[in-house]
RNA sequence: GGAAGAGUGGCAGAGCGGUUUAAUGCACCGGUCUUGAAAACCGACGUGGGUUCGCGCCCACCGUGAGUUCGAAUCUCACCUCUUCCGCCA
């Protein structure tokens, strides 16, 4: 959520802003309900105020003795039409919150502005993109022999989930293993597990709620109280924060955690229908930081070095890419994606995004830390991949692929798989 | 799933319909004293919001939501969470 002093101080210039995201903010509607509000509420504190000094009297003559049959009937008719203020204060700060839950982050000064992925900056290239003396295979080609199966997963559950077996499940494992070990013994993040279904609050302090509701899958167990799938670890890690105020000096919180992703992908009909780059189900090591607001673009520098170095390590040719304003995220102030090569498609594919979402997040989930002088502050929250396992995979098959069918192994990845330097077909 | 009990400020804990402005203790912070520290003493000490140039004044919050009442931390109902025991289970 945006901050509602800039909203009152300089609604043009917010106005502004999101329009270079794409995003129609209403200004109308702000202001009339904004305006409301204020009346409302001012009345309504005063009918409180002598509602109470009223019901004090009453006690105090109560306890002399005294007769209070007339202030008992000035009270109740306070207290009748307040009842009505309220309501209508209520309905109207809720109609507000409904409307501003609903408006995406500011993006930074920094950000390139743009329509959409065609205006996204390149800032960085990195690695080798290797020659083949042979035609390249897609990973799908590629992985079929070794125990990849896109009809075994569309069997047990439908399109867009994978079954993989025997070597390309130990890789699979072997990358996840890889990348939570380096986030958490060369980069200093905290190793966490976290529930995989998550309440409402909790994607509402995201921000994948309640306007994104139809790219998540949901469990029923009774109206009231859903449990959703976690799109990304993103949620359980940054809610850790919610609602809580922690110690300046606890800052920053680095937390990172291998989870399973489920994504309904509505909307994205007939794009990446082949192989797995597009799928219900996928892990993904996260990355979450939780910063003072000071260091937050400092921690984006970091975060993204830190799923560069996954790449680097993997010796996978990539590049970093600034997202423009019309291309970033609903919650993010910046966004930078990591792109990794792929032979088959002769192009970089997203295989992490890291964004500084500064106090969009926080404010939602009043997630705050107190200061040496006692104040409280919103925090800042900044997530990324770290990377993308399912994406990883992809990517391994296709840069590590040799003309006779077998895999090569990373050499970072060869202790995860018992020392194996390649994945050979059976003979 | 069944039974019983409990949710009050950072923690402990009183209050159980009206002079509550939520007592008191501990912790934390500032100060006095001290060569320094401890002790003692003094002071400050929850969150969000409204309004004001500001001092300030005011409102809401005692797990959550409804209700009763002139007035609710206190009474009623529902729900949530936790604890203990039983059942089941990895």
């Amino acid at each position: 959520m945006i901050d509602t002093t800039l909203l009152r101080d300089d609604l043009a210039a917010v106005e502004k802003k999101l329009s270079t995201r794409g995003f129609n903010f209403d200004s109308k509607l702000f202001s009339s309900l904004e305006t409301q509000r204020k009346e409302l509420q001012v009345k309504t504190q005063e009918l409180q105020e002598s509602r109470n000094q009223l019901s004090k009297q009453i006690g105090i003559e109560k306890s002399k003795g005294m007769d209070s049959t007339d202030i008992m009937n000035e009270v109740s008719k306070v207290s009748s039409d307040l009842k009505d203020l309220e309501t209508n204060l209520l309905k109207i700060q809720n109609e507000l919150q409904d409307y501003l839950l609903t408006v995406p982050n500011l993006p930074h000064d920094s950000v390139p502005v743009g329509k959409n992925e065609n205006d996204n900056q390149v800032v960085k290239e990195s690695g080798t993109i290797k020659t083949y003396d042979f035609e390249v295979k897609d990973h799908v080609d590629v992985g079929f022999s070794h125990g990849l199966d896109f009809d075994l997963g569309a069997k047990l559950s439908g399109a867009r989930f994978t079954f993989m077996r025997g070597p390309i499940a130990r890789l699979h494992r072997a990358i996840a293993q890889f990348m939570l070990d380096t986030q958490i013994n060369d980069h200093g993040y905290e190793e966490c597990y976290t529930p995989f279904l998550v309440n409402a609050d909790s994607l509402l302090g995201t921000g994948q709620l309640p306007k994104f509701e139809e790219d998540l899958f949901s469990t029923s167990r009774g109206d009231d109280d859903r449990l959703f799938l976690i799109p990304t670890g993103e949620v359980p890690l940054t809610n850790l924060a919610r609602e809580l105020i922690v110690d300046e000096k606890e800052l920053p919180i680095k937390l990172t955690a291998l989870t399973p992703c489920f994504r309904s992908e509505a909307g994205s009909y007939g794009k990446d229908t082949r192989g797995m780059i597009r799928q219900h189900q996928f892990e993904k090591v996260e990355m979450v930081q939780i910063v003072h607001p000071d260091h937050s673009y400092k921690a984006l520098d970091e975060m993204v070095q830190h799923a560069e170095n996954i790449l680097s390590k993997l010796e996978l040719p990539y590049r970093v890419v600034s997202l423009c304003t019309g291309d970033m995220g609903f919650g993010a102030s910046k966004t930078y994606d990591l792109e990794v090569w792929l032979p088959s498609q002769q192009t970089y594919r997203e295989i992490s995004s890291v964004s500084n979402c500064e106090a969009f997040q926080s404010r939602r989930m009043k997630a705050r830390f107190k200061d040496s002088n006692k104040k409280n502050h919103l925090l800042h929250t900044l997530n990324g991949s770290g990377l993308a396992v399912g994406r990883a995979l992809v990517a391994i098959l296709e840069n590590y692929q040799e003309s006779n069918g077998d895999i090569g192994i990373p050499t970072v990845l060869q202790a995860y798989m018992g020392g194996i330097q390649k994945i050979s077909i059976e003979t």
